[in-house]
DNA sequence: GCGTTTTTTGACGGAACGTCAATAATTGAC
DNA sequence: GTCAATTATTGACGTTCCGTCAAAAAACGC
């Protein structure tokens, strides 16, 4: 029994150090550039060894995309208990994906790969739902905000939109700019120059017109550098 | 003289030809089904052919993406049209991104390839190019309304944001919600049922929250029905 | 007609995927 | 401690696709 679980353990830790080799080739070159000879070979195992870990490259991306978005969970958890007003709260949520985006630039980047449908659709039916799961608990985080706003009178949803529907809003603009900011080449050519303070501009915009209490200007953002 | 361009225009048509063929592939079966032994046996030719007309398989996709930017373009440009004031013919905009993607659904999947960091680079400077002055062109058309807009007293743009990076905001949040929309498996699962009808919401609160002149309420929305 | 230039062809080398029979290692019964 | 049975590892193999290039075919011009 003791036995049994020293293997299951070491199956785990070279699952493990699969992740780890892969990782770095993923961000640095990319979804194509992931071979599983490459982290075969890395690993100093056959390939076929690879084989009994993962059932093909996609599901390699997905793992670690599970494991980036769980980071971006636990980020999202922590903003979330922030003290102070619910605004306080949603804008703790937004500083998270800044943070999330910059600084852990890597797993923004994986995050992404699972929005490739050829990548999405060949891994398993466990993992996916994994990443639904971990999509549905972020979400569950922020409209929870938002329902608590609702309920202590400083925010009233417009007609006609759920609490999810409402922080889609959010979610769509951090989403959109992010990949707008990395994969349009010269933003700046285009007369955006820094495209992360215009997103925060328009998150307090937005907040400010959906009259979520208290209302604010400028100034308060700073708020966003305590992180 | 004449011969010459007799060739020219043939080989411009195989290549239109060659486009023809690959976009219900790309469209249908994605980047990585779209392999240059296929188009060349579908088209009946041998595939050293296809590579006289493209140098590789990504600038097909470049191609395809700068005929879907051009419609889009084209799109927008006919919406900046519209009679009326400013914040009518931005919200006419926001129509067409909303129309571009339900109903030009194919071009919005096209235009989406060139995010792929792989397949941008491998392609030619050239095309590259085309891609950017089409999207330059999109911006500027949007952010003309803008400055129309100021110069018109209709709008004023917060401090420290140029009209550039005010659209930034509403090309995010637009561009954010399509991705998610089409990517991100059962959205109604963690209660978004409608993302069209949010973004619209937020849209309008977003130009409200910047008062743009007139400020509107839900019902003038349904001019967006006219498209 | 015929030599020259241009275009087309598809066989080829190489890279990667995923498989699987053969080999090696581990286990546990005696 | 031995050995048969089970489990894990290996890497050669079949396949697919990319992109090249020498040879074949076609077009051209005189």
């Amino acid at each position: 029994m003791v036995e049994l679980s020293r293997k299951q353990r070491e199956m785990e830790q070279r699952t493990a150090e699969i992740l780890r080799v892969a990782r770095p080739i993923l961000i640095a070159e990319g979804f194509q550039a992931l071979s599983m000879d490459r982290v075969a070979s890395q690993m100093e195992y056959a390939k076929g060894t690879i084989y009994n870990h993962f059932p093909n490259k996609e599901e390699i991306v997905l793992a670690l995309a599970v494991e980036s978005m769980e980071l971006r969970r636990r980020l999202f958890e922590q903003s979330s208990h922030v003290t102070g007003p619910s605004r306080f709260r949603m804008m703790a949520i937004g500083a998270a994906c800044e943070f999330f985006t910059q600084h852990c630039t890597d797993d923004f980047l994986v995050e992404q790969c699972i929005r490739n449908q050829s990548i999405w659709d060949k891994s398993s039916e466990r993992r996916q739902s994994l990443i639904r799961q971990c999509e549905g608990q972020c979400m569950g985080i922020v409209a929870g905000i938002v329902r608590d706003a609702v309920s202590r009178n400083e925010l009233v949803i417009p007609e006609g939109l759920t609490p999810e529907e409402f922080v889609f809003g959010f979610w769509a603009i951090n989403y959109g700019s992010q990949i707008l900011t990395f994969s349009s080449p010269s933003l700046p050519a285009i007369g955006i120059n820094d495209p992360f303070n215009a997103i925060r501009v328009h998150c307090r915009t937005l907040l400010n017109g959906f009259s979520w209490q208290p209302t604010m200007m400028p100034a308060e953002y700073d708020e966003l550098m305590l992180k």
